[in-house]
Formats: C-alpha cells, sequence, structure tokens
DNA sequence: ACTATTTCTGGAAACGATTCCTATATGTTA
DNA sequence: TAACATATAGGAATCGTTTCCAGAAATAGT
C-alpha cells in the first residue's frame, strides 16, 4: 500500500542535515546558506516529499478549514452558494467541510461542537433559528469566527450576508396589488429568522403603501421545506376564504406551492397569480411564465468566503448587503 | 477570546491524575479502577472538556475525513448525491470536505494532492477523464481509497457506483424510432468517460434492434457543462441536415440544450421530440411534458459512501448498480 | 509472613511538523 | 594573531493525543 509516507525525518536524513533545518528551507526563512537551500531542495524534489497539514495544524494552532452548514445543500440556492464560497476559499488555501443540518436544531447544535473539535478556522452557517437558546453561547465560544447568512443576531461577535429581500417582495407585492389582487396569500419559512421577516416587512409595506388592511387569515407561516407548504397550499384552497394570488419565500415553499397547485388543477398566470420569492436554475426556460424575486446566490457565496477571511484576518465584523429584483412575468398578471 | 482550549493536561490536573490515565478512561481501556473512572470522569465534566480530533488524527493516522470531488455542486444530481453521501458519511462518524474541479484536469490532480496532505481517510469522486494519464498513479499512491461515481477505470484498486445508462437511454431511443423518428440526435459530454460510452451504447442498441444505421452527424459529443450543448444545438439547426429528435445526456447538456431550443423558438414536443437524460428538482411540476430518463442519484450518494466506509474498514473493492427508467411523457411524441 | 500473581498507574516515546535557543564555523577588525 | 561579531546549523521543546512499558500497590497462594 502506500503506508510509505514520506516525512520531514526522511529528507533530513537523505540530504544529511537536521530536520529543522529542512523546516526552515522550506518555510522560506532567511537563514540558510545557498548550500543548504540546494541540498534540501535537491531531496525535497527526489522524495517527492510534502508537509503534512496535520502535524502543521497542531503546532500552529489553525486548520485551513472552513466549516459550512446549511439546512440542505439540494437547495440549488445553498448550492450555488456553496460552490462560489469554495472556489474563493480555495484561492485563499482554505478547504470546505460541508454539513447539512436538516433544519433541525439539536443536528445543528452538535455540528458546532464538531466544528470545535475539528479546529476548525472559521464557520459559514445558515442557521434554523435566531432564537435558539444555545446559539449565541455556543457560537461565542466556539474559538474561530462566524458568518451568518441571512440571520440577524445581535450581541454576537459574527459578521453576516444579509439580503435585501424586503425591497423586492415589496415590489412584487406592488405589482399584484396594481393589478387588482386584494387577496394575496404569503407562504413562507420559519418566522424567527431575519429572511422571513424581512420578507414579510416588504409585503407589509407595499399594502400600507396602497392603504390596504391587511388580512392575517393569507399570511401562512411556518417552515422551510417543501412539505410544509405543500399543506399549506392545499388547506388554502379547501377553505371558502381563498386567495386570487400567491406569493411564495424560498425555493422550498414555491416547490411545495407549485406542487400542491399542480394537483389542483390550477395553472399559476391562469387560475392564480403567482409569484416565488428566489428562483431556480432554468428557471427562464422552465417557466417562463412565472414571476420572481430574484437575488445573486454566487454573490452570497462569494461574499459569505470573503467576509470570513477577513474575520479570520482580524478584521471587526460586518455586513454585507445583496439587493434583490423582482422580475414580473406573465404569472404576476392573473386575476 | 476563545483562547483557553480545555486540553487533557487540564483534566488531568483537576482531576490529579496522570494523562495517560485520563486518555485511557476516555478510550474506554478495561484496567482503570473505578475510582479512577470516577474521578476523571468528574473532571471531564466539569472543564467541558471534549478530545482534540488534530492530535488524535495525528497520533492515530487517520482523520475521520473523505474528500468529496465533483464538476460542480450546482449540479442538482451531484448535490443530491453529495446531500445523501454526507447523512451517511456523518452517521459514521465522518465529515465530508467538499471540492469542485469545475471540469478542469489540473485543477482535480491538485486537488487528489490535497486530499494526500490532509491525510483524508478516503475519496468519493467524479472523475473529469478517465484516461487522465495522471490518474492512475496518483489514485494508486493517494494511500487512501477511493469510490468512483459513474466511471470504470481497470488497474485501480477502487470501488465504484455505475449507473446503468445504457438500458434507459436504450428504451428511450427505441421510444422515439417507434413514434417515427430516424434522425435522433444525440448530445451529451466528454467520450473518455464511461457515462457518455455507456449511454450512447444505449443509443446503439436501439438504432441496432430497429435495423436502422446510425448517421454519426447526428452524434455529438465534446464536453459536459451547459455552454457546450447550447453551442452544439444552435450548430445543429443552423445547418440542412437537421434532426427531429433530441436526446441530452446530462443536466448540463439538458440545460443548455433546452436554452439554445428556447431561443431558436422550438417548443420541445412540439416542433421538435426531446428526451433528457436526468431529471432535475421540480422536473414533473416545472416541465411536465419532457420525456427522461431517470435514475436515483440520493440512491447512488449513500452507496457510494456505504462503498467508502467499506474499503475502509478493509473489505476488497466492489461495484454498485444503479438502474435507470425512461420515462415517457409528451416530447418524445412530436414528430 | 513471604513470595507470586494480578491490577492499576505514571512516565515517556511516539505522531510530523515549527521555532526558539545555543553552539559552532566563518569572517572582520585591531 | 587574538578577540570579537556574524552567519548558519543542530538540538530540543512544543502542539494534544495515544499507547507501550515498567513499576507500585494490592490481592492471592502456600
Amino acid at each position: 500500500m502506500g503506508k510509505n509516507r514520506v516525512t520531514i525525518h526522511d529528507v533530513a536524513a537523505k540530504a544529511g542535515v537536521a530536520i529543522s533545518s529542512v523546516s526552515r528551507v522550506l518555510t522560506g526563512h532567511l537563514d540558510v546558506s545557498e548550500k543548504m537551500r540546494w541540498r534540501v531542495e535537491a531531496a525535497v524534489a527526489e522524495l517527492g516529499y510534502e508537509p503534512d497539514y496535520l502535524a502543521q495544524s497542531l503546532r500552529q494552532g489553525d486548520t485551513k478549514t472552513i466549516g459550512f452548514m446549511i439546512r440542505d445543500i439540494t437547495n440549488p440556492l445553498f448550492s450555488i452558494m456553496a460552490q462560489s464560497a469554495e472556489h474563493e476559499l480555495r484561492k485563499a488555501g482554505f478547504s470546505m467541510i460541508l454539513i447539512n443540518s436538516h433544519g433541525d436544531l439539536e443536528a445543528e447544535k452538535e455540528n458546532f461542537a464538531l466544528f470545535k473539535r475539528r479546529r476548525i478556522d472559521g464557520v459559514i452557517a445558515s442557521l434554523v433559528s435566531e432564537d435558539a437558546p444555545y446559539a449565541k453561547s455556543t457560537i461565542n465560544g466556539l474559538g474561530a469566527p462566524v458568518v451568518l447568512l441571512d440571520r440577524k443576531i445581535t450581541g454576537l461577535n459574527a459578521s453576516a450576508v444579509i439580503c435585501d429581500h424586503r425591497s423586492g417582495v415589496k415590489e412584487a407585492t406592488k405589482d399584484l396589488i396594481k393589478n387588482g389582487h386584494k387577496k394575496i396569500a404569503f407562504l413562507s419559512g420559519r418566522k424567527d429568522v431575519y429572511i422571513t421577516r424581512n420578507r414579510i416587512k416588504g409585503y407589509e409595506d407595499a399594502f400600507a403603501e396602497a392603504k390596504i388592511k391587511i388580512d392575517e387569515d393569507f399570511i401562512h407561516l411556518g417552515k422551510f421545506g417543501e412539505n410544509f407548504a405543500y399543506t399549506e397550499t392545499q388547506k388554502m384552497f379547501s377553505g371558502m376564504k381563498r386567495p386570487t394570488a400567491l406569493i411564495c419565500g424560498g425555493i422550498g415553499a414555491s416547490t411545495g406551492g407549485l406542487r400542491a397547485l399542480n394537483e389542483l388543477k390550477m395553472k399559476p398566470g391562469k387560475d392564480i397569480a403567482f409569484v416565488a420569492v428566489d428562483e431556480w436554475p432554468m428557471f427562464d426556460v422552465l417557466s417562463s411564465v412565472i414571476s420572481s424575486v430574484y437575488r445573486d446566490s454566487e454573490e452570497m457565496g462569494r461574499a459569505s468566503a470573503t467576509l470570513i477571511l477577513q474575520l479570520i484576518a482580524g478584521k471587526s465584523p460586518s455586513q454585507e448587503i445583496i439587493p434583490t429584483t423582482y422580475r414580473p412575468r406573465a404569472s404576476s398578471r392573473a386575476i
């Protein structure tokens, strides 16, 4: 097997020098003679030696590893973020450990513990809830900086990438109102996270501007993920009080909502107005009629990487705001 | 800051015993007295001590880490695999390092080097090419077992998860032929990987069975990814010799193909028959007319995790075959 | 009561690097 | 040529564990 790992000792032996000298050459110290550098480099080349990350990490105290924790990498938005974050981190010499929390608080907590034991240099995370009692103490006791994705937690020494969902949703809602809708259902995930609250604000803004009172019955908040949205949408149309328009916040909500509408034989853009907050790949080609609120998740990933690298470099926490844009298409116009 | 990491020394000091005794208690050795166990456990609980992975890894020689390398986590098939593989590995106490190769051979090679330096316990990879000259030596010299996704390389000590694309594509092609098509274009990625060759075989099988000679001009192989498929499809319909049906192998090919058709104002299922090999999330709802060849990528991820764990446990390499099924929908029937 | 055996425990050597400190060899100056 | 400054190399400590080895304490056997 490849059991024969070549270590710094082998190099030292081959070159006939001390291991400290080998290390000095490799780490680029100044006080080495030309001859020494030459001998060591020859031995290194001949043996194909590469320093061991593990030993370096133990000695130097950093692991060049970033933990990336999200609900579900299957969500295209998250996978795009992961993609661009990984790319950015890689360029800076960091690797990324990927963990799915599946939206489970307990799992999330354990994952932080795992990150700590692995001496991760930093964490990028989309937390399940902002109110989780363990969150602050765990994160502050992590011993590594944190970047939050679309979450706002006060009293936490963390940077954040924050999307301006509010303005996008506001524009979308305004457009629906302009098109004659008043019974506009809003369906989204957990209300104990910034992203949901911020979206609702946009919805409220539009109603306030139009001086229409909001009927709370049309607001459905609960869980992220397809299943909640699916059953909620089914319920929505099984009663008497039915909306004429539906805004779905997030990929999961849109997926579940559309699936339910599909089963109810209601065509978005025809039988009901529909706006999806967040797009998925091929959105334009596959579903050209569906209006959306778009945000650049690639940019979010990049920003999260930049922020975590800054924190690791010792800068103080900051926020990066990502804009959203409303993209009206045929589905906002149904009556 | 959280600089104050609590080590085994602290525990030993608090309990008033030797560090070796602490270790013995924690690793569950037999020869420790009740009193000793009790004292150590009390100290551990009081200090909230957790052993350091890094030091354990260095000492024990394994890192409980699996490298997961694919072209692009953005591809929903890969993200589903990553998801289920991570879940499975996690249960077994392993973490997953995610790396995108972006389909670049050089990057892939460097990533293997990185895996080696990080002393990864195993690698799950979707290789860019099976013929890459470095592949065999690099992988064999990795010092860790490897599971390949949809690749067949002889003389390699690796397990593999292999999909039976052949039968799915064969069924799809047969159906197209049955519907009167003869000029069936086939568009897919690099031909130096199993997945592409295997798909082509299914295509050929169907033609052979129907005793129709294949016109090689309708076979377009080149690169994975959207761009290649897009320009290839554009070309396909700019010349004189146009197909009446199009089979796209892989998400990238389907994406690019559909995008091009969209621009050409050709509606799949109406102006051209279309089959997508591989589906994406929401496929049924968003594009209910498009026929597909389906495979369970969640199962692929799970299988890859199982295989790598078996290899790590010392079993010899094996293969797992994943079936594919043709799902005919309206788009196969266009003339 | 004294030796033989069994239980435990502490000390020290790994694992593979980095880095501080000291000693040597060289070079400079009077 | 002696005395001193400087460049360079080697030795050892360290990071936080595990595990081997030997020795002390406790038990058993005669």
